[in-house]
DNA sequence: TGGGTAAACATGGGATATCATGGGAATTCA
DNA sequence: TGAATTCCCATGATATCCCATGTTTACCCA
């Protein structure tokens, strides 16, 4: 089944919701989490959110490590111990937190970044910014991969 | 079974709304995709669209990387987060979205280009242009091939 | 083989539903 | 008891659904 996917910009309103945008909220319907998993990004200014498939992919990552080291405390603290769940009112809106404010320094308007398993919340221009070097470094990153695969890659 | 072959131009209505070509909404029909996945093309001012058998092609290209880490985020967001899922309503038809406008620039008319396992969308007069360009570097490489492998029987 | 009929398809437009957004009222928690 | 939160309803813009039409292509039968 199809993931998070695409990006959408929605204002916030002076109580500070936004509406989390419409398919994003259907995937999460399928999804079956009852409400929002959030955690800050540990490599961008952005908030990574979502619901049972981003906390399956969490766990995967975590079981790398053995439990009770040193390691596993440290990675199980960021993933988990620094990530709320928001909750999503009726007509599909979540509440902006003071952790997703300070993370992403947003003010009035927040752009959603679907990522296929978690979605991402970025401040609109920080969003633009990284998109233009996400979308130079895919393509290298791509061909580096080289042309056994598929076609040559997505065009 | 065949993919998405040969090419068509349709033309936009007030809505913004084309007909895909039935030959290609038989394929779609087939691959058992809700809706059309587009995204723009690095390499051509066209779009790429399709359904599970191109979002299979992308799926293949980020797995290559572990999940959670900047390098998947940076991949994920190039081709999720850059993408979209279109409607196809009960006519067959899809809403040129913005992106697709910008990337393209594409005015009242749209053409449809079948690349077997994906088709793209062009404005028709840049599609005649790199289909001439297309046609000559594609003799280039066929003759490239060497004569060793044409007809390729066992002598 | 020619004409007539039917089917498929691109296209147009009005009616309807969805969605983002705003704000008041009720409620909760400290 | 007061500030913040949650619930509920209103609204405008947009997108979607549904039906109509004309044209071309495919089909059938005399």
């Amino acid at each position: 089944m199809a993931g998070f996917v695409s990006h959408f910009t929605n204002r916030l309103d002076a109580k500070g919701r936004v509406s989390i945008p419409a398919p994003f909220r259907a995937v999460l319907a399928r999804d079956g989490f009852e409400g929002l998993y959030c955690f800050n990004s540990t490599h961008n200014p952005a908030v990574d959110a979502g619901g049972n498939q981003l906390l399956a992919e969490i766990k995967t990552q975590t079981e790398k490590f053995a439990k009770l080291t040193s390691d596993h405390d440290m990675l199980a603290a960021a993933l988990f111990g620094d990530s709320e769940i928001l909750k999503v009112d009726g007509d599909g809106r979540m509440t902006i937190s003071d952790m997703i404010r300070e993370q992403t320094g947003l003010s009035d308007q927040v752009t959603f970044v679907g990522l296929d398993y978690k979605f991402q919340i970025w401040e609109p221009q920080k969003y633009r910014e990284y998109r233009a070097e996400a979308q130079k470094r895919a393509l290298a990153m791509l061909s580096a991969l080289g042309p056994a695969s598929s076609q040559g890659g997505p065009a």
